[in-house]
DNA sequence: TCTTTTTTTCACACAAAGTTCATAATTATA
DNA sequence: TATAATTATGAACTTTGTGTGAAAAAAAGA
């Protein structure tokens, strides 16, 4: 598991760090939001402990440049009671939050706690206006329910599954046809060009990838 | 799933709402202890999100009050760790607990364990003038008894408990018939067929999922 | 037992979805 | 710009899945 500390304060990565270290982490500190976003880009972290008052780039702009391209879970660490209602109004995925002072035993309980929870399965995801319900087998925009077919849905999941990763029409077919169909690669452009009308405004999250095949493109 | 959430702070009420709405709940808010009783009577909750502490009706008062007529699950919301202490030694059933500032993805996951956990099975299910009640084994519809089958009241009561989530017809065997059962799917169909028949015009709350089974559609 | 109710199976019709293919449109490259 | 390669699209066709009625089978009641 990697952690990433982003914490202007040295004191604080220390301690954090070490205790951390004691749980079998490997962990990465950044000291300022500009820093943390290359430490992503360069390694793949599975947890972020992130102070949200810092020089710099701040924890807030931080948070709301990640959440354009990672769904890393995040756990806030705040001086004060009154910025969580902040963070709250921000409507972020903050997935815990910590007031300092804060014992080093609870946080990494919670870092503990966050990992688990993270192991399970989304049941929705959220782009803009264009919600998926993988429960309740449902597609909307903008609250309205649009009908898609069974193979289009399951190669939305597929998708949704793979974002911004290029996917041949041949592991589409393994994956959504299953390995002992024999069928024309044709077949999913047809599959896509339906996937695409019924998304609408959407459709153009479905990308093209010229003698590849598609790709479902999330922008940041 | 009807929450309630009994808090006097707004800000907290509105976050809490806009993430359970996200996550398909039913809302409804009650600014202390008192107004959350009448709110009870009136419809069948199935979780309570309390804060222990507001002003006219306190949170311990009004758990107690709740607990002598309701089984409802709740989870505690608190500004400090210590007033735990004291809500065991209430001895009350509460089925989880929070210290504020929490996030609300925490409380949103701890809200479906323990919607999971309990499994809590109301007495009767409301929507609009259809009421399933699961003691006295009946349906009415207008105020009029309608008769099913037995094996439709398991179904309906399967689908009650599953709102908005798509069953596979393998799903609904394993549930009613039972895992060692090998019957033909398509039995389903008919008695699918014949609770919408009964359902009169509440029919369409049963919907087809093709290629999946069918869905039981509450809307929010 | 006989009768009634419930459950299950089945076949047919129909609607929905999936597939193929010819042609148009687009893109890459010489 | 011309050519080749690839993808998009519309339409015909095939396959699959569901609703339904009827009837057989099983279970429950009288």
């Amino acid at each position: 598991m990697n952690l990433l500390i982003v914490d202007d304060e040295k004191l604080i990565r220390e301690v954090i760090k070490e205790y951390a270290l004691n749980e079998n982490y490997k962990v990465y500190e950044a000291e300022n939001g500009i820093e943390a976003l290359k430490v992503i880009e360069e390694v793949n972290i599975d947890i972020i402990v992130l102070d949200i008052m810092m020089p710099k780039m701040d924890g807030y702009s931080f948070f709301q440049e990640l959440k354009k391209e990672h769904n890393i879970p995040t756990i806030i660490l705040s001086a004060r009671n009154d910025e969580y209602d902040k963070l709250l109004g921000f409507e972020l995925g903050v997935d815990d939050y910590l007031t300092k002072p804060f014992s080093p035993k609870e946080l990494i309980a919670r870092i503990k706690a966050v990992i688990r929870r993270g192991k399970h399965i989304e049941n929705k995801f959220n782009y803009e206006t264009l919600v998926v319900d993988f429960i309740g087998h449902t597609i909307t925009i903008d609250n309205k329910e649009i009908n898609v077919t069974p193979k289009e849905f399951e190669i939305l999941t597929y998708f949704i599954q793979n974002q911004n990763v290029a996917i041949s029409r041949e592991a589409i077919l393994n994956k959504i046809w299953g390995y002992d169909y024999f069928g024309d690669d044709r077949t999913i452009d047809t599959h896509i060009k339906m996937l695409r009308n019924n998304l609408g405004k959407y459709r153009d999250l479905i990308k093209t990838v010229r003698g590849i095949g598609y790709k479902f493109e999330i922008k940041k």
